[in-house]
DNA sequence: AAGATTTACCTAACGATGTTAGCAAAGGTA
DNA sequence: TACCTTTGCTAACATCGTTAGGTAAATCTT
């Protein structure tokens, strides 16, 4: 009996350690440079036997993201049972959102799809920073009533921007489950009319 | 004399066709499949001479995300001309934001680095969807005493999912211009303070 | 116009990638 | 012992980005 369990202990076993390896070199290396061979190398198996347990690399990424997801949702957990308040609640999910994506940024931009080669833009052409540069004048000309300080200003420039950008990937990335894009566009413009009834 | 002129207009044509013909193919296939051989196919030359006008491929694709943004721009620039206004600008920037990214998503996907192999998530699994029904819950908790509708409840849901990840997703991508991380987390807690108010 | 030189372009390769076919050895079953 | 299934490997295929090295044409020099 304890024959089979034990050989299903062991494919488990595998499927794990190749999972913890993967991880273990995004980590190191960022997912772009994940390669079969080095995660083969690794585990100290050849390349073959990943393919017993993955259909392919994309599945092994998959599963990573997923795993993000799991951990992130325990997190979640965890502010659900520690605040009763559901204000406090909304707070704490935002704040545990905010550093479990800063804390693991791999598992971040495995989950949603970030980082490109060829994006990593930085300050030195100014074309990037052209909406943000456009927005800017359109909110201080707003503003400039109410005198907010220097930084606030800034600070609702990038709370804007932040607003518009995180939709439309959201969107574009299918993480929303609403299919109507009339439906996405009146979430944004809910959003951008409390935001300027806000400033 | 006219001889060096034309052969820097030819060079400059090169240039330009490898863009033209690159771009083309990205919108045909996503720029993940994009391939040098594939440009030199298309503009019926050897690889090599690809390599005379870009230093790599990063370069070529990094060109194309500089047009996204030049065009970007030109639009704002309309906005700009057309409305004097600067809360109608600004709704008329957020309009055009949101539709540039969707009439151009290869663009936008170069700009901002979206979209990677293993992430086309959609609503099979349900852990892509944790965050939302854990912010969900607050926000019901939260507007369950002003019967809002429950379209307007799940509009409130996404917008602050949105600000979250817009925001997480500038940063981490260095968009932003703000080193400080202790800025970039206050730029969050303003965002997340006025949402909260604002529900 | 003839020779020298630069330019334009190509073939062919290198190294790395994801993926798979096919085989050998080890282990269990009859 | 004979058979079969599992386990793992070697070796290959196709594709990728990138580059070295050569050839022939175009250009410049005298």
């Amino acid at each position: 009996m304890g024959i089979l369990e034990r050989k299903i202990r062991q494919k488990e076993n595998m499927r794990t350690k190749i999972l913890a390896v993967a991880m273990q070199l995004v980590k190191e290396e960022g997912w772009q440079s994940l390669s079969i061979r080095k995660i083969a190398d690794a585990i100290e198996y050849s390349v073959p036997v990943i393919y017993d347990h993955f259909e392919n690399k994309e599945a092994i990424l998959f599963e990573l993201s997923m795993d993000g997801f799991r951990l992130l949702d325990r997190l979640l957990e965890k502010d659900k049972r520690k605040y009763a308040d559901p204000e406090e609640r909304l707070r704490a999910h935002a704040e545990t959102y905010w550093n479990f994506a800063f804390k693991n940024p791999e598992y971040y931009q495995l989950m949603y799809g970030l980082g490109m080669p060829c994006s990593s833009p930085g300050k030195a052409k100014p074309e990037f920073n052209s909406f943000r540069e456009h927005i800017a004048e359109a909110i201080e000309g707003i503003v400039k009533d109410n005198k907010s300080s220097e930084d606030e200003t800034c600070f609702k420039i990038y709370a804007f921007w932040s607003v518009l950008h995180g939709l439309i990937s959201i969107v574009m990335m299918r993480c929303s489950d609403i299919d109507d894009s009339q439906m996405n566009k009146k979430v944004m413009d809910d959003s951008v009319n409390a935001f300027i009834k806000n400033l």
